[in-house]
Formats: C-alpha cells, sequence, structure tokens
DNA sequence: AGACTATAGTCTCTTTAAGAGACTTACTAT
DNA sequence: ATAGTAAGTCTCTTAAAGAGACTATAGTCT
C-alpha cells in the first residue's frame, strides 16, 4: 500500500483519520467498547490476523488511546483499556453506527444495541450543537476557513457557501 | 492488502466502515463536504493518486453516497455531489473532527470551522440521546445484545457490563 | 490548419501492507 | 511428561496504493 499520511493537512479530520482511520482500528475499538479487551478475544471476535491486531494494538497504546494492564504475573499477561482520550472516541462510533442503522439495515437483525441509563431508551445518537442545542444539518452548517487555512481552501469554501444548488439533494 | 470485508458481522458499525472505512473515502467526503465537486480539484486538494480517487468516486457513487451531475456537455464533464445518504455521514465526520480538535490541537491553527447558522456560533458538536437529550458517556450507556446477537457477544457484553473496573480511567 | 489547454479519466510498474498460518515463550494443569 | 493457554513473532504470498505516463474529447489561440 505503501500509504501517505494524511497529517500534513493539519485538519482535525486528516490528523485523526491518520490515527483511527486505518483499516480495523475501529473495529478493535468498538469490540473493546463492548467489552472484549483481550488479545485473543479480539482475534476470533473479528477474523483480523495476529500480525495486524499486534500492530493495531500496538499504534493505539502509542497513541494513549488504549493502555496495555496486567491482569496476572507469572506468565505477564495483559488487557487493553480505553484511557480517557479513547472513551472520547465513543461519539465516533455512535455516529457510524446511526447512519448504518439508518441507511443499511434492510433487516432489523441489530446485534447490540445501547441503552441509555438516564433514560432507559435504546439510544439512537443524534449529533447538535454544543451552543444551542439544536440540530447540525447541511442546510445550518456553513464552512469558513480558520486561521490555519490554505489560499484553495478558502476559494472553495466560499464557492460553496455562497451556492446553495451544491447542497440540492438527489 | 487483500482485504477482507467486515461485512458478515452483520453489525452497523462493519457494514459502514466497509463502505466509508476505506482509506481515503472520508477525506474525500470531508473535502466534497468543503465544497469542493470535482475530479481534478479533488486530486490537488487530497494529494491522492487518480487511480484511487477514481476508484473511491465509483464505489462511492455506487452505494448512493455520491452523485455524478454533469455541468456542461461538449465534452461531458461531470461533478460529484452529495445525496440525502452522503449528506447524512455530516454528523460522523463532525464528530471525527471533534475528537481532533480536542486531543491532537496543539496549536490552535484549525483550517476551517462550521459555523451555525441558527445560533451563529462557531460549533462544537455534541453526541446526544435521541430520547431524552441527554449526554451519552461510556458511564451512562451499557451494551445488550440485540436480536441479531451472536452468542460470544453475549458473554463478553454480560461481563463489561457487570465489570465497572474495566471503565476506569488511566 | 496546427498547436495548445483543460478535464476526467485509464494503464503500467513498483512498493508495501494485509492475510494465512506455523512457530515461540513461559507458565499451569493433569 | 504431555497438553494447554495467552500473547505474541516470523515467513511467505497476494492484493492494494503510489507515481506518473498516456488517452479522449472538446474548445481556444495564432
Amino acid at each position: 500500500m505503501q500509504r501517505t499520511t494524511f497529517s500534513d493537512q493539519h485538519c482535525s479530520v486528516a490528523r485523526t483519520l491518520d490515527i483511527i482511520g486505518e483499516w480495523w482500528t475501529l473495529m478493535i475499538l468498538r469490540d473493546i467498547f463492548y467489552g472484549v479487551h483481550r488479545f485473543e478475544a479480539l482475534l476470533t471476535q473479528l477474523g483480523i490476523s495476529r500480525k495486524v491486531l499486534t500492530q493495531r494494538l500496538q499504534r493505539l497504546t502509542d497513541e494513549k488511546i488504549l493502555r496495555k494492564v496486567a491482569y496476572q504475573q507469572n506468565p505477564p499477561r495483559y488487557e487493553y483499556r480505553l484511557t480517557a482520550r479513547g472513551i472520547d472516541i465513543m461519539p465516533v462510533l455512535l455516529s457510524i453506527m446511526r447512519w448504518g442503522d439508518r441507511w443499511l439495515s434492510e433487516d432489523k437483525q441489530v446485534p447490540v444495541e445501547f441503552v441509555h441509563t438516564e433514560c432507559g431508551e435504546v439510544v439512537v445518537p443524534k449529533v447538535v450543537c454544543g451552543h444551542c442545542e439544536g440540530e447540525l444539518s447541511i442546510r445550518n452548517l456553513v464552512p469558513r476557513p480558520g486561521l490555519g487555512s490554505a489560499e484553495e481552501e478558502i476559494k472553495s469554501m466560499r464557492e460553496a457557501s455562497s451556492n446553495p444548488e451544491l447542497f440540492k439533494l438527489s
């Protein structure tokens, strides 16, 4: 694959995808959120190869998304747990799950649901504005160049936000 | 790479990642959200290879996330626009961006921000419960096997939800 | 007319990551 | 002594990504 990195683009999406956008990484995190914490268990649950699982767990540990916790000595055995950074990836997984539930469920055989203990309901995650709690959609969001923006980006954004035609549905 | 598919796992996360989890795919969608709609523009913005860009756009079009719209005849030229399915991927991108903003921004040089036109503020996306609007965190979410669940999943979930130790922070 | 430019690809060749699965290490249990 | 277990490591093969030359179709410039 000889894969390039996205990070030279100094954008939060690019830098985040550099870490969690690799093949298998979000699947591994999903299983850890579900309670699967050990190497062999992840291996059989996911059907991933040992080599790649080792690499991904190493990377996630390096990035402080997971940490290794010894659960026995003699011989030393570790399991992988989420750090605060790792726990904060849950909204990403929830929004991915939400999209799949909405657009890919021809059958209704959902293997896992999350129950929200505050209200007792099965969670249907929703992304809202942190300020006004209003719903976010492409119609009420305008991209705007920030401080670290390049000329080219500014130009295409100006085009986009002044041309509602671009966001017409099919 | 000889990549396996995740979809045999009939889970919304797996099936969604099969489509949008490929290398470059979310970066392409990000740029299209920003207003970059044409082949050559995406090519130069992203620094992707022509072959892979062609493949990804084809896949996204097949999956009805993008659609090709002719913007001129003679010679026929197309641009790529979001469908309803595609627009609904925005929450995924927003939550990815949010994670990066929170955990990876040593400098504050954000190249792009979204302004919420309802309240006029720069958006800080938040994922909440669709029922009670309450915030979702690992502490108030309990995974539960759904109808399409396998035995092994049920077991590890029961372990996880009965063991608060597993979610301790580092 | 001929040369040049623009857009959206296709094609070939090389490099590298993923997959499969055998092997390793260090202990425990029978 | 033999088998089992957990967490890897190693080797070999295969397929996907990268680089970049080439193609097709039309318009524009001189």
